[in-house]
DNA sequence: TAGTGGTCTAGACCACGCC
DNA sequence: GCGTGGTCTAGACCACTAT
């Protein structure tokens, strides 16, 4: 299916041409006037569409020599990270989910604030299991904010896609997230929910979404076991969204 | 010090207007057309300006509506980032380092092709404490590819900075980087110098840092102790920095 | 339907790198 | 010095949101 938006386009063709190894990593890429000869587009559209592979951190670009190959790894669509389901399907695996519990109760001073509602608000608190080919990876405890609880508890407590499902049960999209990740002990739930002695390593993330026009829906805390999934970020001096803060 | 590219100008400006609070978390900029005409530029340099912010992720933008403001914690600079002494500065912390061990030895298979060097190539290992306020908060691993290990070597033992330094006697400038990040147990090692148990668990960030052409300089794994630092990531649909990959 | 952001063009000048 | 990417302009048309 043929891209719609000319950048798009352009920004496809390189990056099928980085991925199949025909810019291996270090190769220089065509100038802009080249590419602008070759695809019958301006040098403003040419210029969009490297820069979408910039942000992506594929290329490298600096005044005066050619755009570099530094990657040839593609990036995930923030659907794929965003959805446990939707990423271990692009990897080939099999995901599964289970709602251990279930229920509303009042919005913490924390998640009043992350969720903006007024301290107090009803939230639905939902603890859930994920596996991967049957074994426990995930536990995540989410927090939904009051509009959108409703559909969440209509789901069926096996239901694979959460992400999926409100998408097709009420058209809401997620567009937003913020993801803070660092290292905890596991609790006495956790280890016993993800099959581990408590006080083992856990990669935590705690995540909050939000749609278009910045409405959040849900936080979480969601704790994966060791072993199981690595987060990646790749930066630059122009585009960095990766932040380091204090605990 | 005003910025001579209007563009920086326009998004700085738009910038202080939100940490200051003029525009809160929930509101909406101006128009591009009412920008463009109270900074006196064309539209096209107003766009460049607002992506900036889009790609800092904090506002969010749609085609119709005006653009909402996501957030309005500030991000880092990649240098921030990429040092330890200076992100410490940045909080208002005392950064102290020490060199534990420094060693040639021959490059491991993994290092090799991160380094891109090849296998059994010398390269420069160096294990590196680094305190805040006097604190061990994080256990540096670090190999530095042949070129620049000289000049590694040649740094005081305790020295603070060594970004600074580096980039001070060689001019070198640390431009893209990919950062991986998972939850590890501490080794007996780890254990012994971040002052804790082993089996006790670390934030660990894999990192691979290059020069403006994409020259690897050093490949290093970083263990933080447990509740000193948090990894922050924001990203949308338009723009996703993060990825979540299988272990 | 009016306003807004998204896409695209065709040109210009400048700062920087490389040879 | 020449080619390259970075900045900026002035205009056009389209897709979508809001009212």
């Amino acid at each position: 299916m043929p891209e719609s938006r000319r950048h798009e386009a352009i920004a496809d063709e390189l990056r099928r041409a980085i991925f199949d190894g025909r810019y291996p990593v270090g190769a220089t890429l065509p100038s802009e006037t080249e590419l602008a000869a070759s695809h019958g587009a301006s040098r403003g559209t040419v210029r969009q569409a490297v820069s979408a592979l910039l942000a992506e951190g594929l290329i490298g670009s600096r005044q005066g020599a050619r755009r570099v190959v530094l990657s040839t790894t593609p990036s995930q669509s923030f659907t794929e990270l965003r959805s446990f389901a939707q990423w271990a399907r692009s990897g080939g695996r099999a995901a599964g989910g289970l709602v251990l519990a279930s229920a509303w109760s009042a919005a913490h001073a924390d998640e009043a604030g992350l969720l903006q509602v007024r301290h107090g608000a009803p939230v639905l608190r939902v603890l859930r299991l994920r596996t991967l080919d049957g074994e426990p990876v995930l536990l995540e405890r989410t927090v939904y904010a009051e509009w959108i609880g409703p559909a969440v508890e209509a789901l069926p407590d096996d239901c694979e896609s959460v992400t999926r499902r409100l998408h097709d049960d009420t058209g809401l999209v997620f567009v937003h997230g913020e993801h803070h990740i660092d290292a905890v002990a596991a609790g006495t739930a956790d280890a016993a929910h993800l099959r581990l002695r408590r006080g083992s390593p856990l990669l935590r993330v705690r995540r909050t979404t939000a749609t278009a026009d910045g409405r959040p829906i849900e936080t979480s805390d969601d704790r994966y076991r060791p072993g199981s999934v690595v987060f990646s970020v790749r930066n630059s001096t122009r585009t960095n969204p990766l932040v380091r803060t204090h605990a």
